[in-house]
DNA sequence: AATAATTTGCGACTCATTCGCAAATTTTAA
DNA sequence: TTAAAATTTGCGAATGAGTCGCAAATTATT
């Protein structure tokens, strides 16, 4: 089964490009992307699952129990651990590598391998104390 | 607003307590649980997102993109991180000091105060290596 | 250019989850 | 113990996100 390069495919990707550490919820996915041109909510459902399952996008339980996909891109750029203020909404990336390194670590001798492309770490940021 | 000790709710800690790994998906509970006894969805449903809330369910996403529900409670587990293996769905308990210390340390630089309750660090456990 | 393979749009359909409200249960006050 | 207040429950109808089948459109192959 091989994939074709369509129209609409580029348009998902152009949009997750955009995106890159959102969560974003199919709801938002579908009426955003639908802004940009025309698809259908069929086209997009199905390409969602099919990144998800190609490794593309990440899927995960939302604070509110919806489904969020996130934007996998080029292992270079988001291998960092990430943080959302549960306040404000936004995102932060853990920038101190030696600290994300004792991290890993630590973890490792506990016997877990933490995937940081994967993980977010949910609180409070400095702006909202 | 007082939270009452009803029958309902004790069917469900009990079950529970008997499947304390299990990734469980809501209709699987409910199912289970009235098996057990008399029980209605809609009383299920409303315990399971209270539960998540109080942080004593953890939900998250399975690999067929529905969302599951584990057990997380013993009176201590809500005060440490949780860790998920990705590949098997356990969870455990960040029980190893110098890793909480390393976390600390790296969000510390970071201006972040992490919700324990609301992390999971996502990744490989020791088995499924 | 013709054929084959895959994807798309439509829109009706499914069915897990939510919602409102009266009855039942649990707690508190007397 | 009894009555009043607070919370939870069950019902079952409503919601709405996500799915499905199939013909048409698009993309790849020959």
């Amino acid at each position: 089964m091989k994939e074709y390069i369509t129209a609409k495919r580029k348009m998902l990707v152009e949009y997750f490009e955009a995106h890159r550490d959102c969560h974003l919820t199919a709801e938002q996915i579908a009426s955003d992307v639908q802004h940009l041109g025309e698809i259908s909510k069929s086209a997009v459902y199905r390409n969602l699952e099919r990144m998800v399952q190609e490794g593309k996008l990440i899927r995960s339980a939302g604070k509110d129990g919806r489904l969020t996909y996130q934007y996998v891109a080029a292992a270079d750029c988001c291998d960092h651990i990430h943080m959302q203020c549960t306040q404000c909404g936004k995102i932060f990336h853990m920038e101190n590598p030696s600290a994300e390194g004792a991290l890993k670590a630590a973890l490792k001798s506990s016997d877990f391998e933490i995937d940081s492309r994967r993980t977010v770490l949910y609180g409070r940021c400095g702006g909202c104390n």
